[in-house]
DNA sequence: CGGTATCCGCTGCGATACTG
DNA sequence: CAGTATCGCAGCGGATACCG
């Protein structure tokens, strides 16, 4: 697994178990600066994920079961889903129900944890709807653009 | 580059662009909720990165140079930064300045696009410092448990 | 300073097969 | 149904060297 065993770089800063990954430049930073950074860092460790995203966005409404979200998240392969929701359990961002019932049944929900982080979902989710055109142009002007003039060159 | 020739797979619905990619099973999905994940994926596969999210932040004060920002994102390799800023530049999230100096100076900066999803960078910021050590400790429990109980399997 | 070019190890992910 | 196990490859990210 990704979280055990972790290994400590030279020169890092261990005060907090999540900091250990991230050199400490005192000078540059401030303390603050520093956990604030590194927060950030370990969620979006967590959490800046295509799958995750999308998952914490389809278990918003309740609980669902794994074919049900592997459907939902058409293009998901079972192993990627299986790993993903892993992850989201052991990060305690969703709940993993198992019904002892012939065949299985495995239900998966947004925790308190999964719900409160859902509202940032749902702010991404309308930011797409309202600018996804705008990505779209850019790209194709960027491409465009790249075929005609060469790409300027940081040169005197 | 990455969107430059787009294969389609069988079974596709090339209605727009950007749905090429995913199958359309129109008796699950409405024409709208298939815009609407479809936008979130594409905007997702823009947005859902670590240093992404963190480049977007750094630069929400305003332009920086491009060994600031290689500090200020201190771990990523030059390769890494470079690669994720002409991403974002494509994207129409960045924009970049070349200053025709000696030695050159190249300044990064968010469009108008780009400080309009600052927001949400903001709110994610500020969900991780709230959060960050409920994930932390649900993690440690997690492996807890698993070292000592099996895992539930789903068996009657 | 701000890149590009190249090599290269690792692993993330898909495909496939098997199971309680 | 909801997984686990295994293989195999592409691609990502790191390290290094070089350039305008």
């Amino acid at each position: 697994m990704k979280g055990t065993g972790i290994p400590r770089k030279e020169g890092t800063f261990p005060i907090y178990r999540y900091l250990v990954d991230t050199k400490c430049d005192a000078g540059n930073w401030s303390v603050d600066a520093y956990l604030r950074g590194c927060a950030s860092r370990t969620v979006l460790e967590a959490l800046a994920n295509k799958w995750t995203c999308l998952l914490i966005d389809a278990l918003r409404h309740g609980p669902l079961r794994f074919g049900v979200l592997r459907r939902k998240l058409d293009g998901i392969t079972q192993k990627s889903l299986t790993q993903t929701l892993r992850v989201m359990e052991r990060d305690g961002i969703v709940i993993r129900t198992v019904y002892p019932t012939i065949p299985p049944r495995v239900e998966y929900e947004l925790s308190d944890l999964g719900r409160s982080v859902a509202g940032l979902m749902e702010g991404v989710k309308r930011w797409s709807e309202e600018h996804v055109d705008e990505i779209l142009t850019a790209r194709e002007a960027y491409d465009l653009r790249a075929q005609e003039e060469p790409r300027p060159v940081p040169v005197a």
